[in-house]
DNA sequence: GGTGCTATATATAAGTC
DNA sequence: TGACTTATATATAGCAC
């Protein structure tokens, strides 16, 4: 989508490479949040930046999902809600997960040094979370379901 | 990106819903890929789908971090042998995919702890015949291409 | 649910500052 | 790095199967 057609295949030149990194993964981060809204769907994005050298690590988790895994308190949706307040919730934890992101954004040009935090190792751990937070996810909307076909008026 | 331009907020119509998040998806899948094999990236995109049911989740994990996995009802893609070279790798593909996620699936029910499923030597073990089965299509795509190019008739 | 088409909206490569 | 520009490649909305 430039001046010219890329093949899909590594960018030698390191400095276009980042610049890339950069930008697709702005392109992606948008698309996903697009997605999120439009749909309503539960998205999950992380990007490691090859160089490793600045945070280069976004989360954009939205819906239940920013419950689970930024918020922190996946015990909160075990009982269930109704659903419009759900829906409410599931907003307010979209806008205040962009209030994040930009935060973030402004950290990085302060402290460079944060980027060593996202290790391998530390994305071992993310990873083990993300598991687990997707076993809760699809538990409580089995739940949700089955409240659903039980209920007449829906 | 279509005939009309589409305002970001929740799609109310329910079928438009469903058939956006299914193109979006595909193109997000598509792009978080692109970023992994341009720039050497790790990139991990959960989506699940707004109704919660079926398929409802994509999942790819690339480069070192974690392995590519892909879930996808493989009926999907079942259908006559008649279809060109590209879309039968393609529907291989899946359909490895889909028999990583069933062994996954049969490894959970005897695991209490899923984070033990993916060892990281397993995922790099996927990961990297995904990778190459990728890049066959990728060059046979190139090819087809060309092919388009240097024939006048088409 | 999927395919294919076409017109159009978006994303982005390359360049510049 | 980031911001902006421009030309071009891609993604996709709406439609028909």
């Amino acid at each position: 989508m430039g001046r010219k057609r890329l093949l899909i295949k590594r960018i030698d030149n390191p400095c276009s490479r980042q610049i890339a990194y950069s930008k697709r993964g702005k392109g992606i981060l948008k698309k996903a949040t697009e997605l999120s809204t439009l749909c309503g769907a539960d998205v999950g994005l992380l990007m490691f930046s090859p160089t490793g050298s600045r945070i280069s690590f976004f989360v954009i988790w939205t819906g239940m999902m920013i419950s689970v895994v930024l918020v922190r308190k996946p015990e909160t949706f075990e009982g269930g809600f109704d659903v419009p307040l759900l829906e409410t919730l599931e907003r307010k934890l979209c806008e205040l997960n962009w209030k994040i992101y930009e935060a973030q954004e402004k950290m990085r040009s302060y402290s460079p040094d944060v980027s060593n935090i996202y290790s391998i190792a530390e994305a071992q751990h993310h990873q083990q979370f993300v598991t687990k937070a997707i076993q809760r996810i699809e538990k409580f909307k089995k739940t949700k379901l089955l409240e659903k076909e039980t209920s007449p008026s829906l």
